[in-house]
RNA sequence: GGGCGGAUUCCCGAGUGGCCAAAGGGGACAGACUGUAAAUCUGCUGGCACUGCCUUCGAAGGUUCGAAUCCUUCUCCGCCCA
């Protein structure tokens, strides 16, 4: 199967400007290629993942990748796929970022001896010149066509700066630039990014006359069409101080049923044979396939050790066992009255609750358990001696700690 | 620059002087059911020393016994005109 194959078996392209060129350009090992990252937090996140995997999937058939962050269109903000403008951010976050970014993907994608490009759009879009840059590259922008993207459309109710309307000719300066410097001629993408992509082929088109391609990756949604990887506290960071390797591997445990083929055909790199054969699956084998996703991603991003970790702890919470990998909590011992520690106290410190209250309610709900035994008197309390081992603290089915006191 | 409309708790959104920690919905959380899924039902959803107190309705002042609600100024946003 060639590349391009398995990438639309997989699921994994949205929109091509020329099938047959860009099949030709990447099954053959042609194509030096770009993926832009706005550094706007200090982790990626899974969507980048994505990105991460379709490069190194690239990378592995012999095409040249070039990962760009951007230092310079963060300055900006894109307005695609949002409702409301972005917050701005400072120049000191923005560089604080792009090293948090550069660090990430090179665990993902070999930088070594020109195998792949690290660039950083700062260094050529920071100090261009107004009208200069407005006469050689906004001339060739028509507001009438931008108006119509996709991107801004959305925005014309809500709101939409100059500022942010500048977003698309950065990012086709940016292809351009690539263009002119590595020979890059094509474009990777998240699918919100195609009128912004198209806005760079038609620039390299316009400005030296040459043809370049772009390609989205199918945004990963879920069956509400909600973008994945997002929980109530925010995104599923790829580095573990944000989002422990055990919660990470949890996201994935609990996606919902109608999601797990796409996201192990979308995501992982087991071989779509395999992936087809559990197509079939239903019920409590659809739940062993959770599993498998879960494990594999995890192993992906935070190695085999973590992964191994994280599933032999989640067995043996939910199917009982040894305690040893749990995510874990210290209690400080002046929290101790006469040697004493009451319910709420520990739900909240264990960082199991956000207040107290909510702590008191969890209680009340008889949503919390001590070393497996249901707790539901809030002026319950335990002694000290208890906690030299660890106890092992639960609210609801799914959070726990193990507790101890220092 | 001018006219009009708007900013409410995690989100949407009601509230236009006291009965407001603020309706309703969504989400989140907890319980039941289950497969660590979905759907469904129930509870719950600002904080705390919890029959009480404190903080919150864009910001700062003011009127009033009492303000999310009235007045003034300011900030931000939308629409229309230029």
């Amino acid at each position: 199967m060639t590349l391009y194959d398995e990438l639309v078996a997989r699921g994994l392209i949205a929109q091509v400007t020329d099938e047959e060129l860009i099949k030709d350009l990447i099954n053959n090992g042609k194509a030096t290629f770009y993926i832009g990252f706005d550094p706007t937090a200090d982790s990626l996140h899974v969507g980048h993942f994505m990105a991460l995997c379709l490069m190194k999937r690239l990378q592995m058939a012999g095409n040249r990748p070039i990962a760009l962050v951007g230092g310079g269109t963060a300055m900006i903000g894109d307005p695609s796929g949002r409702e409301d403008m972005r917050k701005m951010m400072t120049a000191e976050q923005i560089n604080h970022n792009v090293e948090c970014f550069k660090k990430q993907m090179s665990r993902f994608i070999d930088f070594s001896e020109g195998k792949a490009i690290l660039v950083n759009n700062a260094d050529w879009l920071l100090n261009l010149n107004y009208v200069e840059f407005l006469r050689e590259v906004g001339a060739c922008f028509s507001v009438n066509n931008m108006l119509r993207a996709e991107c801004y459309k959305q925005r014309m109710e809500k709101g939409l700066s100059f500022l942010e309307f500048n977003y698309m000719i950065m990012q086709s300066y940016d292809f351009l630039m690539l263009y002119e410097k590595y020979g890059c001629n094509l474009q990777f993408g998240g699918d919100d990014q195609w009128s912004n992509m198209l806005g760079g082929t038609e620039l390299i088109r316009k400005k030296l006359g040459k043809d370049a391609s772009a390609m989205t990756i199918t945004l990963l949604l879920n069956s509400e069409g909600k973008k994945m990887g997002k929980t109530q506290s925010g995104a599923v960071w790829l580095d573990p101080e944000k989002t422990s390797p055990y919660d990470f591997y949890q996201y994935w445990r609990n996606v919902d049923d109608a999601d797990v083929l796409k996201c192990i055909r979308m995501l992982t790199f087991l071989p779509i044979e395999e992936i087809e054969a559990m197509s079939g699956w239903e019920g409590a084998q659809l739940n062993r396939a959770k599993e498998i996703l879960a494990y594999e991603l995890t192993k992906l991003v935070h190695g085999e050790e973590e992964a191994k970790k994280a599933e032999a702890t989640a067995k043996s919470i939910f199917t009982g066992g040894d305690s040893e990998n749990m995510p874990s909590a210290v209690i400080s011992k002046s929290s101790f009255k006469d040697n004493m520690i009451d319910v709420i106290s520990v739900v909240h410190q264990a960082g199991l609750a956000a207040s107290r209250s909510e702590a008191r309610r969890a209680v009340e709900q008889g949503g919390v358990s001590i070393n497996g035994e249901k707790v539901t008197a809030i002026d319950a309390a335990f002694p000290m001696e208890m906690f030299e081992e660890g106890v092992v603290v639960k609210k609801g089915k799914k959070s726990f700690r193990k507790v101890t006191a220092e």
